[in-house]
RNA sequence: GGCCCGUUCGUCUAGGGGUUAGGACGCAAGAUUUUCAUUCUUGAAACAGGGGUUCGAUUCCCCUACGGGCUACCA
């Protein structure tokens, strides 16, 4: 670690829209990075671009990371003595800063309006504003000292931009990536501070991660061409040494075909992109998310973790504790990594298994509550209610993906079979079928115990009494409870639904059969 | 176009100068489960190409190819 320093790090969004994946795995890293060195996490929101602001995306990105755990020491919601943690409220700093640095020969003002940038782009090809051009344009670089003045008095709307320096190679050790460097011939004088007084990223990121106290800046790949600039910051306002060590994350791709994941691409091959639902107050657009379509935010943790990461064994299924304990730098992958909806599901289906009963069994209730009975105003759930939910939930977990299956294994504990599969049992019915289930009704009718070995017992003897194999009445039997060839074992089933809702299921799945 | 980053089964990856190149997802087959799922077993499946260096390269170096990112008064 750096010199005994403190460890800060600091997730920076930008509030325009959801979270999606990639960013969350920035706030993992970031997380177990900080957790497991004794440090403190920040938020710290990007907020300088007023035309994208979203109304509600920085709640929004609250609200996510609440929902994986991944809670900020200090950030606009909790506090800390860093703040403000918006830029949009640190205005002021920037500017002082980005006058310090024309003062020092280190930038200087633009004057030239986006038409005339635009038209040079257009025309020379390669143009980049920096050295080559600079001194062609209009800016306090290239203009006499008294028409600068004049402009700046003038009020005519400037920009300060970085002076690039000539014939400099700009490098640093990446921790991820080892050692980059870059030629400065061939980046361009970035904008610093912008013509309505906002800071751009550049300026802001190194302001902000020097006075909140950084020590170690990760941050997605798409910003290793843009280091350069915050690393020369860095020197020209003179806190090189202070500078944190940076990381490079690998990119999370598109599943299919190339490039960067996008919002779009959840659309078009059916997965969410998002943490969780983000409703887009200007277009109207809802964009799903993982925990609405039934993620636990132990398996999203998990499988965020493993995409560009590994401990190195073949252990995959962490959590969050272990991780943070076994996190390491030197063991995030360069590359980018598709990212693949099957295997996302897998890790749910993983930590399913793996959560206990009792949660799954209130989350089935709440289900339930969703599915069945959305019109009554209060229900009433008694503790009856609570245990059955348990062990329903404990029978079906097995064969859930996603939470949302719950429901979709359980509901027939419910409500009885709206339809039978008929193809299933008709075929081979006849009488003799008929007898045997009138006759086990009866005897449901007539016993005091009712437990799934009890009942198993006594069908299999009614069987064997009625000259029919098992095998025979059991898919019956089956359908007749839950209405198609699925769910846990049949005996089961039966003693929990309990020896009223079996009969009368007999009953109705015997008309369905036989009308 | 320019710059930067990257490249092991379809995907996520382990490995690293001498290995039958390992695991996981998915896929296929089988076993168990008198349903389905789970579980278990097995199988198919990879070092981008060319040059070096070396006794020996998938591993180190270079080149090429391919992929990605950036190239805004967006982050």
């Amino acid at each position: 670690m750096s010199e005994g320093k403190k460890v800060r790090v600091r997730f920076a969004p930008s509030p325009t829209g959801g979270l999606h994946l990639g960013g969350v795995r920035t706030v993992l890293f970031n997380y177990l990075f900080a957790r497991k060195h004794g440090g403190d996490f920040i938020l710290r929101i990007e907020d300088t671009d007023q035309n994208r602001y979203v109304e509600g995306a920085e709640q929004y990105i609250i609200d996510c990371l609440n929902w994986c755990g991944l809670t900020p020491d200090e950030g606009p919601h909790v506090g800390g003595s860093y703040g403000p943690y918006r830029q949009s409220e640190r205005k002021e700093r920037y500017r002082a800063f980005a006058e310090q640095l024309v003062k020092d020969g280190f930038a200087y003002y633009a004057f030239d309006t986006t038409e005339e940038l635009e038209k040079n782009r257009r025309e020379i090809p390669n143009f980049q504003y920096g050295h080559a051009y600079r001194a062609t344009l209009r800016n306090s670089l290239a203009l006499p000292a008294d028409q600068v003045r004049e402009l700046l008095d003038s009020g005519v709307p400037y920009v300060i931009r970085i002076k690039m320096p000539e014939d400099e190679t700009v490098s640093f050790t990446d921790m991820i990536r080892g050692d980059v460097s870059f030629d400065t011939n061939l980046v361009d004088d970035k904008v610093l501070l912008k013509a309505d007084g906002m800071p751009t990223y550049h300026l802001a990121v190194v302001v902000d991660d020097h006075q909140m106290e950084i020590t170690h800046a990760f941050r997605g790949e798409e910003w290793l061409p843009s280091a350069p600039v915050h690393l020369l910051l860095w020197d020209y306002l003179g806190w090189k040494a202070d500078m944190p060590q940076w990381a490079h994350l690998p990119l999370i791709l598109k599943p299919d075909g190339n490039g960067k994941l996008s919002k779009r691409d959840g659309a078009r091959l059916g997965f969410p992109v998002y943490a969780m639902n983000w409703f887009d107050p200007v277009s109207g657009e809802l964009t799903p998310g993982f925990r609405e379509i039934g993620f636990l935010p132990e398996a999203f943790n998990n499988l965020l973790a493993m995409l560009g990461w590994n401990d190195g064994t073949d252990q995959e299924i962490f959590t969050v504790d272990e991780l943070i304990q076994k996190f390491s730098i030197d063991r995030v992958s360069k590359a980018g990594a598709k990212f693949d909806f099957e295997k996302a599901k897998w890790f749910n289906a993983e930590w399913i298994k793996k959560t206990g009963d009792d949660a799954l069994g209130e989350e089935l209730l709440k289900q339930y509550l969703e599915n069945i009975r959305s019109e009554e105003l209060v229900v009433d759930l008694t503790p009856e209610d609570k245990t059955r939910a348990v062990k329903i939930a404990g029978l079906i977990k097995d064969r859930c993906v996603l939470l949302t299956d719950l429901w979709k294994q359980g509901s027939f504990f419910y409500e009885p079979p709206v339809s039978y599969d008929l193809d299933a049992v008709r075929p081979k019915w006849n009488d003799l079928k008929t007898d045997f289930f009138h006759a086990f009704g009866t005897i449901l009718n007539e016993s005091d115990a009712f437990d799934a070995a009890l009942l198993e017992a006594s069908f299999k003897a009614l069987a064997e009494q009625k000259g029919l194999k098992v095998g025979e009445v059991m898919l019956p039997f089956r359908i007749m409870l839950v209405g198609g060839k699925f769910g846990p074992q049949v005996f089961d089933i039966a003693a929990l639904l309990g020896k009223e809702a079996t009969r009368l299921r007999i009953q109705e799945g015997l008309k369905a059969i036989i009308s």
